[in-house]
DNA sequence: CTTGGGTCCTGTGCGC
DNA sequence: TGCGCACAGGACCCAA
């Protein structure tokens, strides 16, 4: 008799970007859609911030309706005229046991759910005897639950740029965005008000998919490179999430629980690796701009 | 208004 | 082998 297993510890690399996000949603979607929430454990009194006065209570009894995506942030409707937001910082997750998950495989749920581990800030109990788990080390991750009418004033939403995957998502729009702006490319693209949902490794990932140096002035992008940079960062999110599934059900099989994929990148800590673009012989190198890594092939990226 | 730098937090991995 | 420290990241905050 097995014991059940935790998720193995995370790649580095595995930071919750908009593809994990949405992987993590497309993961908890059955899981949490539906279900009423039976009872809510805090485990400490806030993340990146304190929780809202009276969490737990205001989500116990709540019934879940669609739960969303805005950039980073996950969003779970709920009947009570409320909407949590979830955001996972850079490590956190949404651990599933119990449930459904149990039913299916009990020879690995020796017990309903696994003891709690350190770290583990909020528990979620659902009605069907699931249970989501919010494991966050760094504790860079943020709750808050609030008017789902008021939803769009949230500060944290308010303020976002366009959703990439998005229709209202175009090259016009882009470089609209970008148009005067004296920062680089990569700091602009950085910035959640010009297209949300960007973290360091798609942008340069989206940038060397572009052609486009990550040093050159946001402003210098026209009609013609911006039609490039939109479509690589469609393309590279779209392929995240592509990726991101099949491994999401891969860890439903082995562990019951959700994870991020794993994902090979072209340029993002490849530093000395050769360019991975065909005919391309220029090496990956490794900048830093405004305190962060940038990845990029010199040779490719004008 | 725009832009850049500091800060939070802890596990990992490197160098000595 | 063991210790110490730099690094990683998102988003807010503040200063110029």
């Amino acid at each position: 008799m097995r014991r059940a297993r935790r998720t193995p510890p995370q790649p580095l690399n595995a930071m919750p970007e908009l593809p994990e996000v949405e992987t993590v949603r497309r993961g908890l979607a059955p899981v949490m859609e539906g279900r009423r929430i039976a009872r809510v454990e805090l485990r400490r009194d806030g993340l990146r911030w304190p929780f809202p006065p009276g969490m737990a209570g205001r989500l116990a009894g709540a019934r879940v309706g669609a739960l969303g995506r805005r950039s980073k942030y996950l969003l779970a409707g709920l009947d009570t005229g409320e909407t949590l937001i979830v955001h996972l910082g850079m490590s956190g997750r949404l651990l599933v046991s119990g449930g459904g998950a149990a039913r299916a495989n009990p020879a690995r749920f020796h017990h309903a759910h696994p003891a709690a581990e350190p770290h583990d800030h909020v528990v979620i109990d659902l009605d069907d005897g699931s249970r989501v788990t919010f494991n966050d080390p760094r504790r860079f991750g943020a709750m808050d639950l609030v008017a789902t009418a008021a939803l769009a004033a949230h500060p944290l939403l308010a303020r976002l740029g366009p959703e990439p995957l998005g229709n209202r998502f175009s090259p016009e729009t882009l470089r609209a965005r970008l148009a005067g702006r004296r920062t680089p490319l990569k700091a602009a693209l950085l910035d959640q008000r010009v297209v949300a949902g960007l973290g360091n490794i798609y942008v340069c990932e989206a940038l060397w998919r572009a052609g486009l140096s990550p040093r050159r002035l946001a402003r210098s992008v026209g009609p013609a490179r911006a039609i490039r940079l939109h479509d690589a960062i469609r393309a590279v999110l779209a392929d995240a999430i592509a990726a991101g599934g099949a491994s999401l059900r891969d860890y439903r099989q082995a562990d019951g629980e959700l994870g991020y994929f794993q994902h090979r990148f072209a340029v993002y800590d490849r530093a000395g690796a050769p360019c991975p673009r065909p005919e391309c012989t220029g090496t990956v190198h490794r900048i830093v701009q405004a305190g962060r890594s940038s990845f990029h092939c010199p040779s490719c990226q004008r």
